[in-house]
DNA sequence: AATGAATGAGCTTTCATTCAT
DNA sequence: AATGAATGAAAGCTCATTCAT
């Protein structure tokens, strides 16, 4: 009964972000996530020559899932800003779906040992994303502002919002947070 | 020739800062710490009883720093939309002032295996600050919204602006940054 | 060229007897050990979690031998004089022919940091010499003396002479050293 | 108010005495012996140039109490019988009412890295013992035995009843155990 | 004489990585 | 391709000892 091929290897990234979420990248040996997935010691090795390159691995392999995750259903709307609104939801609904593949890029991010990942690089995949949103500016009265700087107050208050929803542990209705969140990125804390 | 007291124990906070910030916790052995500030190996023992105590006390120190600088000049501003304008300055430019502390706190807050602090206890630190801008928010359109969506809104776009400048190594023109980004988040990227 | 399973750690154990009744517990690093056994550093903590298991393990695997050792030849002898005799001479002679086991014991024993053995656990090993000792007792003057007793006086006598003798280093003969011992706890320094 | 001379220094050993007993030589820090006399840290080593210096002290110290102990009463006692009960009883007794002095002999002799105390040395001490129990031997029916057996199985036995009494923490009736033991070294355990 | 901060050698233990099977 | 025993470099931490005050 011959398994499937790349079954360990999915086993093994699977497995990866499960500990290294739990308990951090210097807390999780690779013993640990080898046995974990049912693997022998060294088998890890044979699909990531190092240690940083299986912790490099998960990350693309999250990545991916994100991009993928963050235009679904964003052909469908009519609106630019009903575009942007789908995209935001898709953004935090994901990470509070799939808190440890969150928390992981979270670490991964400000982990400073780490191969550092170029900026433009991780722009690139967002880069339908940035469209939408510098349209919608482009509409309002701000329409002057650098698009970069306004990417970058919607990606962070968007990983914010996740984030605390993440922490309440179900205390917060995710919904209504994206919701209100959503219309506070749109209208401001203050207009008038 | 006696230093004075507490110089010791002031030279680790100082190169732990450093060095936890350009190699990570667990890339920045005791040893090293405690080489790079003059000191003996078993020194750095007589003022943090383990490495875990000495990453918290560091912690504690910066946010201390933070908090006193996040005030500053706030109450000689004459309308709240100045002081909010002020606090929203203050806190970015610390960060970028400061990038080794502002790291840091990015770095540990991510970090899954240290000892976590209360979620009410790092709030209590910006509660001058959370006042402030629940004022602005009443007078606005959103005022139903409930103040704690928009505190991880604000605090959120803060930090990502902080480490978009911290980032760009000088590319970036900060003060502007801060100028557009605050007129972000009071206006919204569409408003009406 | 595959060794024998087992061989490393048989090799680590040999060595720890060795060392640790040199130069005592806390004298012997576990680097030494694993060194002078021809293993690596690590190696010797695959075999044994920690120092504090590694002595208790060689505590128990000298026990085994010995206790196997104190009863050979008893069940061929006839009268329960001769039994006791060749008990007694076991016991010394064990001693006398394994002076760093012997003296490992004496070290464990007098221990107060190691892992306790309950007391019934060692009784237990040395079932057989008491009945035999016992029903020696009984056949003389002190039937009426509490076993208990009369087992520690034979006991710790007959390890206080085999110290006697390994400590001489060949200067005392002890054939002739276990014959008087045995001759002085059965008949007393006074008898009548 | 100036405390005696030498008050430090005896506070240091009664302490080092409790400690080496409770923990072992080297389960006790010097640190600790000198926080718990109420003496500076520097100041334990201006009496005791090093560890195991102080050591050897508390050894002899312990060892000379031990001797005058030993011989307490025994001239008031007429017959040669009853000089050495009187030894018997004063060395048991002496253990039994100081364990942790006891153990500490105990401890200190098992340990093979500690500076090695000349035999005649130690027989020094026990020399009036010594002379009473061959003045017995001699009236007795082993009177050719010779001495030094006959006092290594008498010492010997002594100090297994000790520990006996001691391990047995007051379960034992002590002086019972001490007229039994007594009355099995005279007469054997067999005798006839 | 008394002190305790400072020290660094040395300890036990961990773990990424290798490699013979 | 899969394994897991073996490895040794490196880490955090302890503690006897020193010495300036």
């Amino acid at each position: 009964m011959k398994e499937n091929a790349g079954d360990k290897r999915s086993a093994i990234v699977q497995t990866a972000i499960r500990l290294f979420t739990e308990r951090g990248f210097y807390g999780t040996p690779t013993a640990m996530i080898a046995k974990e997935s049912g693997v022998g010691n060294g088998t890890l090795f044979n699909y990531f020559t190092t240690k940083e390159i299986l912790i490099n691995s998960v990350y693309h392999e999250i990545k991916g899932r994100m991009g993928t995750n963050l235009s679904t259903g964003v052909s469908d709307e009519k609106t630019i800003e009903d575009k942007a609104r789908r995209i935001w939801g898709n953004m935090i609904r994901w990470g509070v779906d799939n808190p440890n593949e969150f928390l992981f890029i979270e670490q991964f991010s400000a982990s400073p040992f780490i191969t550092k990942i170029p900026a433009e690089e991780v722009v690139k995949d967002y880069s339908m994303m940035v469209e939408v949103f510098n349209e919608v500016i482009k509409k309002g009265p701000l329409k002057d502002t650098d698009a970069s700087v306004a990417f970058v107050v919607v990606f962070s208050a968007a990983k914010g919002i996740t984030k605390s929803i993440i922490d309440a542990k179900g205390k917060i209705d995710a919904d209504q947070s994206i919701d209100r969140s959503f219309r506070l990125i749109c209208k401001g804390i203050q207009s008038e």
